[in-house]
DNA sequence: CGCAAATCTTGACACCGTCAAGTTTTCTGT
DNA sequence: ACAGAAAACTTGACGGTGTCAAGATTTGCG
């Protein structure tokens, strides 16, 4: 049994629990080795153990991050009609509600150190996201201009529109209402059913 | 005459160009305000009398980088003939050269504490850039839905494409080619002239 | 000319990520 | 079952960071 200090049990797990919580709390800038270390009820230098420096743990938070991203895509569109666009209404509604909720893992997930990171869970639980897109944009006739434009115009759009909103860029005067998404995506059509 | 150890002139417009060039060489990690400090070939605790902290050093950077992001996009679109479809490629070509050639200043002013700054230069330098994009076009048509769906449907985009090219998330496969811009970008019907 | 304000320096503090070394627990092989 | 290796965690230290307080120097103004 683990009662003492050393040998938490899952501490791995519980350092990314508490890193989430500290993100969540305070942005990026409140997250800390060493607080969430502390949180966790452990050491200082021992996150070393389970992550690669504070990298590390950033890589493993993100993927973490996708995660929660590709589970709200999936739950809105299931929560949808099955036609092709208010399936693709569900996908966005879930991006744009996960930048929303989610501001700082948002950022954190599209952020520099995320970039040819490497850590093989990350770029899994990244793929898996975009492929949730990917699957949906494939209800509607593929673009003339080849395969894969369609999801890169969706994608594009659907991203844009999450950061614009961050900046409070989606209304003309301070005053005017917000522009809905529906009106900013690209207009696809749903394949034909034969 | 200046000879000595204090005052040095300009020493607000020498922080920031040092921490312009840090940021260049070494992403925003390695932007730091004692580096900034010692590179201006000032002490540590100097660039508190010119800048409200590191945020404060960050938001005038930033300003400056709107100004270079203004320049690109005009420059870019003087250089193309006065329509309105060559005039918008000219405008997303000068926004995503800014992209690609200054990327820490890019991801630096669309960063998390660039939200609601307060900064009044900043706000200034962002607005101009913003205009930019929204003299453009108003080239076009106006969108059914609204006049300002125009400007947030091609701002989303572009900036969308910016961030997927980043992440190299613009091609199908490792070895398929990147999906253009102009594959893209919505397709606005230009403004009749009577 | 004198003095207040602005400018910059020096020094200190707490916090940060990281490394080295030591201690405790678990695992493994026989 | 038990010794030794490996893994997990602690303690302590180091240099670097932002920020504050206090002092020194320069500028500018009445």
């Amino acid at each position: 049994m683990a009662e003492n200090s050393h040998h938490h049990g899952d501490l791995r797990n519980a350092l990314i629990d508490s890193a989430l919580a500290l993100l969540t709390e305070g942005g990026r800038e409140s997250l800390t080795l060493r607080r969430a270390a502390a949180r966790a009820g452990v050491s200082h230098a021992a996150p070393a153990h389970h992550f690669d420096g504070l990298e590390g743990l950033l890589h493993a938070v993100a993927a973490r991050g996708f995660q929660v991203f590709s589970d709200l895509m999936r739950q809105e569109r299931a929560a949808r009609p099955a036609d092709a666009q208010n399936q693709l209404l569900g996908i966005t509604n879930g991006y744009l509600r996960f930048a929303a909720e989610h501001e700082a893992l948002f950022n954190l997930i599209f952020s520099e150190p995320m970039k040819n990171s490497g850590d093989a869970d990350l770029i899994a639980a990244s793929n898996e996201a975009f492929q949730i897109l990917s699957e949906t944009c494939a209800l509607f006739e593929p673009d003339p201009a080849g395969p894969f434009v369609n999801e890169i115009r969706v994608w594009s759009t659907v991203h844009g529109y999450a950061i614009l909103r961050q900046f409070d860029r989606l209304r003309a005067t301070p005053d005017s209402a917000v522009v809905p998404v529906d009106l900013v995506l690209p207009r696809l059509v749903p394949r034909q059913r034969d």
